[in-house]
DNA sequence: GAGAATTCTTGACTCGTTCAAGAAAACAGG
DNA sequence: CCTGTTTTCTTGAACGAGTCAAGAATTCTC
């Protein structure tokens, strides 16, 4: 955990005001992994209760154009937002209650940039989502939802 | 490819009944690469006219749950659909446009599937996506906003 | 064909997300 | 520290992809 991410700083050098709610999105988001929306909303007013949603979905795309927040969207999945740091991991996620790990970036150096063909594309970035069963949902019978996450799709076998 | 797949056989193979819709929304599939669900059902129209919305986004569940049909969902992007024929192709993705390309699985056999720690999920899939520009989108420049910005169109490969 | 089960039609509805206008902050200059 | 300008936040409504539900139509089995 690097100690104390200066935030109001990240936030200039990218050429956006220091907000209150900014910085609450930020804290939040370090300390929820993959949080949707509405946890972030959540989790900011447990700090600022007055927040609109609408400023936490403002500060969220901000974030994420930014490059500070990483957004990623599991197929059936809501928006859900990390912190970023510029490192290229990827995710592992249950089919089954939508649990989403992280894992390092496969094969340790910059592999994923390699398409086979990339057909004049030019690609900045490759996103790897692993699919398959978190290891409690592997381990239960199908007709058990443990819900240990929020979402809200994920009616699966 | 294979010529004239037989979709009545495999729609019977999966346990699932053989419907007018159902074929047509596979024909849609084969004949349109990557297309949003309104995309299929405006395709699907044209075969028969009289065809409901809730028709169709049955069939693309239902054919997705049976593996004839893949589903792809770029971040920002709505529900696109594929026809699947069980290989494990990837996709370039423009953030520009939102065109989208398919490329062969990165290095060939089954790398894919290995993550560098599967904290105890049973990986079955590993879906890579690529993200950068197009050729025309690479080449046009950014300040002229000459397209389709916010990649809700096309559907191209 | 007739019966049972599935699927389609119709239409309303949910919910994540966005839009828009005015109020409130944040920053720059004095 | 105060003022003006610009950006951001609040409020509240709107949008739209996708879902739900009840009844009619179709598919499959016998």
């Amino acid at each position: 955990m690097p100690p104390a991410p200066d935030f109001p700083q990240m936030l200039r050098e990218s050429g956006l005001r220091v907000t209150r709610q900014r910085l609450a999105v930020l804290d939040v988001l370090v300390e929820l992994a993959h949080a949707d929306t509405d946890s972030v909303i959540t989790a900011v007013r447990r700090e600022l209760p007055d927040v609109s949603h609408q400023a936490v979905y403002d500060s969220l795309r901000i974030l994420t154009d930014a490059g500070l927040a990483r957004r990623i969207q599991p197929n059936g999945s809501v928006a859900r937002y990390e912190a970023r740091v510029g490192d290229n991991h990827h995710h592992l996620v249950c089919r089954a209650c939508g649990a989403i790990a992280d894992v390092d970036c496969a094969v340790g150096h910059v592999p994923c940039l390699t398409a086979s063909d990339a057909q004049g594309y030019a690609v900045d970035e490759a996103e790897v989502i692993f699919w398959g069963l978190c290891p409690s949902c592997a381990a239960a019978p199908p007709t058990t939802s443990h819900a240990n996450q929020t979402s809200t799709t994920a009616v699966h076998a």
